[in-house]
DNA sequence: AGGCTAAAACCTGTATTACAGCTTTATCTG
DNA sequence: CAGATAAAGCTGTAATACAGGTTTTAGCCT
């Protein structure tokens, strides 16, 4: 007496009868209108699971594959016991996507590299026409942190992080703050050693040169300037990175 | 009888018993270690859910999950019927991912075209250094074809992605290529309406010379060429698309 | 009456079983 | 030997059960 029920609930249900692509595909595209009907946004709760499953019309089971895959693209996270939230998007998820490409053969460390050394050169140029004195004072407050570190090491490799984190807030899109924090976890996965090899005072005295550099344009106003010091900083790394590097880039992007 | 059993195989399973993660979370790990471990690349087979769900000591409904959760990040692909098969990375992954960041507010389309600039500045300096012949060849039939497509709207718009895909093609990349595709996808889904608005003769033209210029500095291995033609590019989408541009952006990053 | 505690209601995490439908493989037959 | 057919294997989905965490409610004590 129960078969014929689930073979029933498994026909006809009201669901968009047409798609033709399986049920979770489905929850997942109405979990998406959802969020953007209600305009939902960080922090906000979703239904229950069973409440959603009841709706729509499937079991507990799809509606969780689907949440899992919502979660897999960081749209949301699962806790247990608490209902699911919407997530502000970090750095994360581009970071896992771009370590799966890593992981099966289909780029390497230096195709990274590349990305972000355009990316970090377009901000500065930004961040050079929008910092707002805040900006200001947080770079050379960190400025004046990494000095007192340089020969900290791994202290000094987290200010840097912050350094050009603080560069992305100043060019005022928050795009480039993820993506700037995607690249951080990618080459920590990716490199696990190597790193801490900058300790010749003579090179990480030049790193902090060039840091410096890119504040000073970036604080006057100068674009192109702070562009052209970005692109010394990278041209650093990549001499640092590849003993066997492929031409120095510096020639490429500033005449 | 069968509850007993239940509640051991639930509490003492051969899985890493430590992290206090969940299952699900511990299986998504283990799939990518198996997938790291076994150098699968784009088209190898994962093993079956069952044979996963009994080796690693998990229900099927977990390793579903997982699967989901990985499909979701773009790593594996689901069909029914056949084993999950490793994918390469696509643009749709990480276009889902910033489309989810514009749909709750996070970002928006400002953000997104300006990130793009950055990259494709980059990356049209680089294909100006590694263009193979191949390349120019390509690069030279598609810009013939636009000339001829100038007024065709639809087309032409189809052959302008094809034409920044050949660029992304050229600098040797392959990120270059996923990201031009993800922004596609970001903007389609992000300004249904619009385009195809720069019908006038006259803007047309100007597109296509740009094009012409960027080819040209490519071909002619001038790296700061193409940034400087990719720049003005730019520029003429900022204005087509916000009347209220926010100060032309060509001042940026070329002096 | 007010604040604290304990219990109940709710929710997620996971396991089990069952079956429909699609794919692949192997077998059997002409 | 080749093609058709049946069997085996796999995924998609549903229903149910229960453990354990979280939030809310209600009662109790001060």
């Amino acid at each position: 007496m129960r078969k014929d029920v689930n073979k029933l609930a498994a026909k006809d249900v009201p669901l968009k009868p047409a798609t033709g692509t399986g049920r979770v595909d489905q929850v997942i595209d109405y979990i998406r209108d959802y969020v953007a009907r209600e305009n939902l946004r960080p922090g906000a709760k979703l239904p229950s699971e069973t409440k959603l499953s009841t709706l729509i019309g499937v079991s507990r089971p799809v509606v969780r594959e689907a949440m899992r895959a919502l979660a897999g693209t960081g749209l949301i996270e699962m806790a247990v016991g608490k209902r699911a939230i919407i997530t502000p998007l970090d750095g994360e998820m581009i970071g896992q996507v771009i370590e799966n490409a890593v992981l099966i053969g289909q780029a390497d460390t230096r195709n990274v590299l590349e990305l972000r050394r355009s990316l970090e050169i377009g901000m500065v140029a930004l961040a050079a026409t929008r910092r707002s004195p805040d900006d200001i004072s947080k770079l050379r407050s960190l400025l004046e942190a990494m000095r007192k570190a340089l020969h900290a090491g791994a202290e000094y490799s987290a200010l840097d992080l912050r350094f050009h984190l603080a560069l992305a807030e100043a060019a005022g899109n928050p795009l480039y703050v993820i993506l700037i924090e995607a690249f951080r976890q990618v080459f920590e996965a990716s490199m696990r050693d190597g790193m801490e090899r900058r300790s010749s005072n003579s090179e990480v005295e030049k790193v902090q040169q060039l840091h410096e550099a890119i504040t000073e344009a970036v604080i006057a106003g100068d674009p192109a300037g702070a562009s052209r010091a970005m692109s010394d900083h990278f041209d650093e790394a990549y001499d640092k990175f590849w003993s066997d590097r492929i031409g120095r880039l510096s020639e490429l992007q500033r005449e």
